[in-house]
RNA sequence: GGCCCCAUCGUCUAUCGGCUAGGACACGAGCUUUUCAUGCUUGGUAGAGGAGUUCGACUCUCCUUGGGGCUGCCA
C-alpha cells in the first residue's frame, strides 16, 4: 500500500479563482486527513501570463490560507524534455501518430494526435461523482503536441502527475471528459491509473459559473476587502461538504478530522456573499481578544492616527471586537477616539441633532459633564447622572444627540463606555462645537 | 447537434425506505438594550412533473422537463 499523492497544479496567471483554490482546500484536506503528501506543481507553460510575479502571488496566497504544501513545487516547464520523450515512446508503440492539420485558427501544421482505442468502454469510478463510463468511439483522438513542437496539456499533465507519483486527482468538474483521455493515456503507458474526484463548479446566481462579473471572484480580492483567511477557507468548505451534523464553524484540526472526499457534493454550489459575511463575522468574534486588541492597534496606526497615552485600548477592543465584521472596517469606525478629523455622518445628523432642543439639551450636557470630578469621569457614573435625568422615562433623547455630537456617527460602543473613552475634555469640546453648529 | 453529469426552503445543506422533512445564512416578529451589534426566543418558505417497485418513497428504477459541463494546435 503506497502513500497516498495528491497534487494542486495551478496556472500561474496571476490571480487565483476561488473554484481554482476550492480544489486546492480539498486536495489539502484530503492528504492532511490521509496521512499522505499535498505537491504543488506549477502548470507554467503557458509563458506568456506565467510571470515570476503571477508565480509569486501564487504562493502568497496558498501562504494566506495555510495551505502548505509537501516536498519541492514542480514546475512543468522544467519536464518538457521528459514529455517530449514519452511522446516518442507513444509513436513507437502505436498510441500516437503524426498528422497534418489545420487549427481552428486557419494554422496548418504537424501535430502529434493520441489515438484513443476504437472500441470498448472506458470507465472509472469517481470519489464524488461515482461510476463514470463513456463508449471509446465516442472520444475523438486528440493533439498532444502542437506544430510548434511544444507539448500540450493533456500529455504534460498526465506525464508529471506519473513523475510525481500522484495517487489521487482531485479537481474541478470542467475535466470529467479530459479524464477519458488521460485514462486512456496512463494505459498506453503502462502506468498505474490514479483514482479520480471530479469537483463541481461554484455558480453565480444564475447557476452559471462564477465569475469576475459577479463579484470578488479571486482570492486576492477577499484577502484586500478584509476577509479573514480561515472564513473563507472555512466557507469555501462548506460550500459542497459538510461534517454530517449541524456544525459549519469548524476549527482546521477538526476540518482535518472530520473530512472525508468521498461526501463532497456533486451538485454545482451558489456562491453567497452573505454567508460569507456572516462566517467572517464569527471568526472576528472568535477571535483571541489579545489579537483583536494587535490589529486593531495596526490599523490606527497604520492609518497614520497615534493612540493618546493612557488610552485604555483593551477597554475599545472589548467593545469593538463584537461589532466589527470586517477587521478592515477599522480605523474608520474608530478614527474620531484619536483624531478630530473624523467623518461626520450626515443621515446621523439629520436625525438626531437637526430637531428642536437639542441645541439646548447639549448646552445643558456641557454644564453638567463640567461640573464632573475628573475622577467621576466613567461609564457607570455618567450614565447614572443621565438616568436620573431622564427620571424613569427613555434616556433617548439625550443618548442620541450626544452620541452623535461626540463620534459624528450612530453606531458604536456604548454611549458611555465611549465618554469614559473619549475623556472629559474632549467629550465637552465635541459638544459645544456641535451645540454652536446648530 | 453529439456525449457526460445534476435536481430538498431564496441560498448552503441534513435525511443513506418510516418525515409532524431538521439546521445554518438571508428575511419577519419579540425579548435584552442608551445606539449599533451580540445573545436568546420565535415565524414563514422546500422534495420539478409523471409513471413504476414497495405495506410505505424525498430517498430505489424509468421517462419528461429544467440546469450545467465537454465537444481547441486552452488548461
Amino acid at each position: 500500500m503506497s502513500e497516498i499523492r495528491v497534487r494542486f497544479a495551478p496556472s500561474p496567471t496571476g490571480k487565483v479563482h476561488i473554484g481554482n483554490i476550492r480544489a486546492a482546500i480539498y486536495n489539502w484536506l484530503f492528504a492532511r486527513h490521509t496521512g499522505g503528501k499535498f505537491l504543488l506543481r506549477v502548470e507554467d507553460t503557458d509563458i506568456e501570463r506565467s510571470t515570476p510575479e503571477a508565480i509569486k502571488a501564487l504562493f502568497e496566497c496558498m501562504e494566506w490560507l495555510g495551505l502548505d504544501y509537501d516536498e519541492e513545487v514542480f514546475y512543468q516547464t522544467k519536464n518538457v524534455k521528459r514529455h517530449l520523450e514519452v511522446v516518442e515512446q507513444l509513436i513507437a508503440s502505436g498510441h500516437a501518430y503524426r498528422e497534418e492539420r489545420t487549427s481552428r485558427d486557419g494554422k496548418t501544421g504537424v501535430v502529434t494526435m493520441f489515438r484513443m482505442p476504437k472500441e470498448g468502454i472506458i470507465e472509472f469510478d469517481d470519489i464524488v461523482k461515482g461510476r463514470m463510463a463513456k463508449k471509446a468511439e465516442d472520444v475523438q483522438d486528440f493533439a498532444i503536441v502542437r506544430s510548434d513542437g511544444s507539448p500540450i496539456f493533456h500529455i504534460a499533465n498526465v506525464v508529471d502527475d506519473i513523475d510525481q507519483r500522484v495517487t489521487h486527482i482531485i479537481r474541478g468538474d470542467d475535466h470529467v471528459e479530459n479524464t477519458f483521455k488521460h485514462i486512456c493515456i496512463f494505459r498506453a503507458l503502462g502506468a498505474q491509473v490514479p483514482k479520480y474526484g471530479h469537483l463541481s463548479m461554484i455558480v453565480n446566481q444564475q447557476g452559471k459559473p462564477y465569475s469576475k462579473r459577479d463579484g470578488a471572484a479571486f482570492v486576492g480580492e477577499f484577502r484586500e476587502q478584509g476577509y479573514l483567511p480561515e472564513a473563507l477557507f472555512n466557507y469555501l468548505l462548506l460550500l459542497g461538504w459538510n461534517p454530517g451534523d449541524d456544525r459549519e464553524v469548524l476549527t482546521r484540526d477538526e476540518m482535518v478530522r472530520l473530512f472525508e472526499l468521498e461526501k463532497v457534493h456533486v451538485t454545482a454550489a451558489r456562491f453567497d456573499i452573505k454567508k460569507l459575511q456572516w462566517m467572517n463575522g464569527e471568526y472576528v468574534k472568535r477571535m483571541p481578544r489579545d489579537v483583536f486588541e494587535a490589529e486593531l492597534r495596526r490599523r490606527v496606526a497604520s492609518a497614520g492616527l497615534s493612540i493618546p497615552q493612557g488610552f485604555d485600548v483593551a477597554f475599545l477592543a472589548d467593545q469593538m471586537q463584537v461589532r466589527t465584521k470586517f477587521l478592515s472596517d477599522m480605523p474608520d469606525s474608530i478614527a474620531y477616539f484619536f483624531t478630530d478629523d473624523y467623518a461626520i455622518d450626515e443621515k446621523a445628523v439629520e436625525k438626531r441633532l437637526r430637531k428642536p432642543g437639542v441645541k439646548e439639551t447639549l448646552e445643558d450636557m456641557v454644564r453638567r459633564f463640567s461640573a464632573v470630578a475628573p475622577s467621576d469621569w466613567t461609564a457607570q457614573f455618567l450614565e447614572a447622572l443621565v438616568k436620573e435625568l431622564s427620571q424613569g422615562g427613555g434616556m433617548g433623547p439625550w443618548v442620541h444627540p450626544i452620541r452623535v455630537a461626540v463620534s459624528g456617527r450612530m453606531e458604536g460602543p456604548g454611549l458611555f463606555e465611549m465618554l469614559q473613552l473619549l475623556g472629559k475634555a474632549t467629550t465637552i469640546a465635541r459638544l459645544q462645537k456641535t451645540a454652536a453648529g446648530l
